[in-house]
DNA sequence: ATTATCTATAGATCTATAGATAATGC
DNA sequence: ATTATCTATAGATCTATAGATAATGC
């Protein structure tokens, strides 16, 4: 992103306004330029190919999901620690993994399509900016204590959870909050 | 599937054969024709539309993971308890829901395209036999106890690590099967 | 008679290139 | 001069329907 032209920018704004709209197949290069106003060929003077600015959202997708776990950190590490007592608020997450779980799962239901197109093909790393995809793994290696399997298995989790979610694959009537607290809980030791 | 015709099951066999070759996108009226040895349009006389044969396609791919559950379940139900000893077979799964874990994990590695095609979009319920998608939940509810909690967060785990692993995007030096094994062992109480 | 196939074809899309034209920045 | 846009178009696909033809089953 960062090294883009400002229309370059743009236009991945828009693909992902796009893809966040009408999901990942909706992102044609006419569609998109139909957004922006233009004639699709206009686009290749900005990217060489519809994948390169696929690219560009699936980075912005990543950093998105990097800067909110790095957000829940900081609330965390800031946050008072917990001392159960009669008013205190019910919601407050009580370890940094909830904390991390709670954002990773916001983020991704904020912008749900965009999470998908980033997370359910393989990841074209090459175009990516270098570091990123390290980047978004740290906070969870950190709040594991840089037990790698453990927080594999954590991310495995919340993917699984999040991906079943935006596909309706749990009954309408579950109660998923339940479902990540027992998740996280037993996840957490 | 049993409610198909004879020719009407070796169109979705030969469906199935190419969402597993090539991915769920190959599944075109004109490939699966190609492949049958057909033109296109006589296809149309055995199914609706294309929608129809992917839902039997779906249907195939989650019977195959109730078939293969159930089987582990078995299995395991079978094996003799286990017992530390020197020259045991270190590779016995030790628990139920462990049996079900690599189960679950080798069925879908075994057909990993079709696997995605079940999974990654809303299942067409209206065009499945009728209790299949709880057939296929049960093996786990029944590892847990019926806790539901308990059993979607092992689900989630499960299909996390699956479409992760799927999609390329666990380090290739990640040891996946130590991350399964810290996953179940901790989902496991 | 019914069933499975075929050919022909409508009607939508998509990505991407070539080359012309207008606007902007020195 | 460079940049952003446009029009025109090549070249691939796709799904699905209509109607003809051949083969099969009574």
């Amino acid at each position: 992103m960062s090294r883009l032209t400002p229309r370059g920018r743009e236009i991945v704004l828009a693909a992902r306004a796009l893809v966040e709209e009408s999901g990942p197949a909706a992102l044609t290069m006419r569609a998109l330029a139909d957004h922006l106003g233009i004639k699709a060929p206009s686009l290749y003077k900005h990217f060489p190919d519809k994948a390169a600015v696929e690219a560009e959202v699936i980075a912005l997708g990543l950093l998105e999901t990097a800067e909110a776990l790095e957000a829940a950190e900081e609330r965390f590490a800031r946050s008072a620690p917990f001392v159960p007592e009669p008013g205190a608020a019910v919601d407050e997450p009580r370890t940094l993994l909830a904390a991390l779980a709670r954002a990773y799962r916001a983020d991704a239901l904020a912008h749900p399509h965009v999470y998908l197109l980033a997370t359910e093909r393989p990841l074209p790393r090459h175009a990516l900016p270098e570091g990123l995809e390290a980047r978004a793994a740290m906070p969870l290696m950190r709040a594991c204590d840089y037990d790698v399997d453990r927080a594999r298995a954590v991310w495995a989790f919340a993917h699984g959870m999040v991906s079943l979610e935006i596909h309706g694959r749990f009954p309408d009537d579950a109660d998923l909050a339940a479902t990540w607290r027992a998740g996280v809980r037993t996840l957490e030791r």
